[in-house]
DNA sequence: AAATTAATGTTATAAAGTTACCTTGTTAGC
DNA sequence: GCTAACAAGGTAACTTTATAACATTAATTT
């Protein structure tokens, strides 16, 4: 998505976008509730509600294994988001890998199947938190 | 794991893994409770407990996507399970693919981070649910 | 048999997500 | 401007999934 600046979000989403765009990692859905009940929100499904419009926009993804959604990176993705989180800082960075995205196809379709939402996460070490031993 | 039968498991991890190895589908923790109610299990804990020693043994997985647990497929792996989920028939399967996993070894080996966990679940539909259109 | 470690049992509670129902805004057609 | 139709929002109650805390029992090692 080029022009998320320019997207027309409703209040609700738009403090749910704001709220993800400025933490450094993905974030839980009842931590966006904690922090947005100074701006008047109460209840987990209006959190709920506008995460699941704003994955529909495609500028925000869920993180499976983490239960929390980040912001969309920039990059313009017709293929699979590839997710690579350091469970030592929580750091998560979004990659994009035609390749990789390939390798799926290719393994779907090998057994007639259709894919259509890989789901990547690639758990570990960052470089900054990496093994101990280097 | 080649050898499934000769594990010593606990009555616990028994009765899970039987219950696991029965299904046609991954099982989520409190359906598998329900079912071994009858077996005297109480509380969700032995459940968890059961299913976190099962994951260390290397003989289940956890489908992260969809808060449920399968039995490990018989593949002597290595590299990492990719898990082939039907959204309509909800059919499972554990496939390995070494192509895949170099792929993933490089994106992270690429950004300095060392891969210790990589969670591949890629939903769509199986041959037999297809889109309808076929 | 004592020591150590692995597995159990039970209660209570936390964390994550959904259902149901009703109200308010926005937009389009008249 | 009125109103039908629809999208978004509000609220409460509840379900589902997972853990914490603490006490007990079984198995294994020395």
């Amino acid at each position: 998505m080029r022009d998320k600046q320019h997207l027309k979000l409703s209040k609700n989403q738009a403090l749910v976008y704001e709220a993800l765009s400025q933490a450094s990692k993905p974030v839980g859905a009842y931590d966006l509730l904690d922090q947005l009940k100074a701006h008047g929100l109460k209840a987990p499904l209006q959190i709920y509600r506008a995460l699941e419009s704003l994955i529909e926009l495609k500028v925000v993804h869920r993180l499976e294994s983490l239960n929390a959604w980040t912001t969309c990176c920039d990059a313009d993705h017709d293929s699979a988001p590839i997710f690579v989180i350091c469970d030592d800082c929580g750091d998560v960075k979004e990659h994009i890998d035609t390749g990789l995205n390939r390798s799926i196809e290719k393994i779907s379709k090998r057994s007639g199947f259709t894919a259509e939402r890989p789901i990547v996460e690639i758990h570990g070490r960052c470089g900054d938190c990496s093994p101990k031993t280097n």
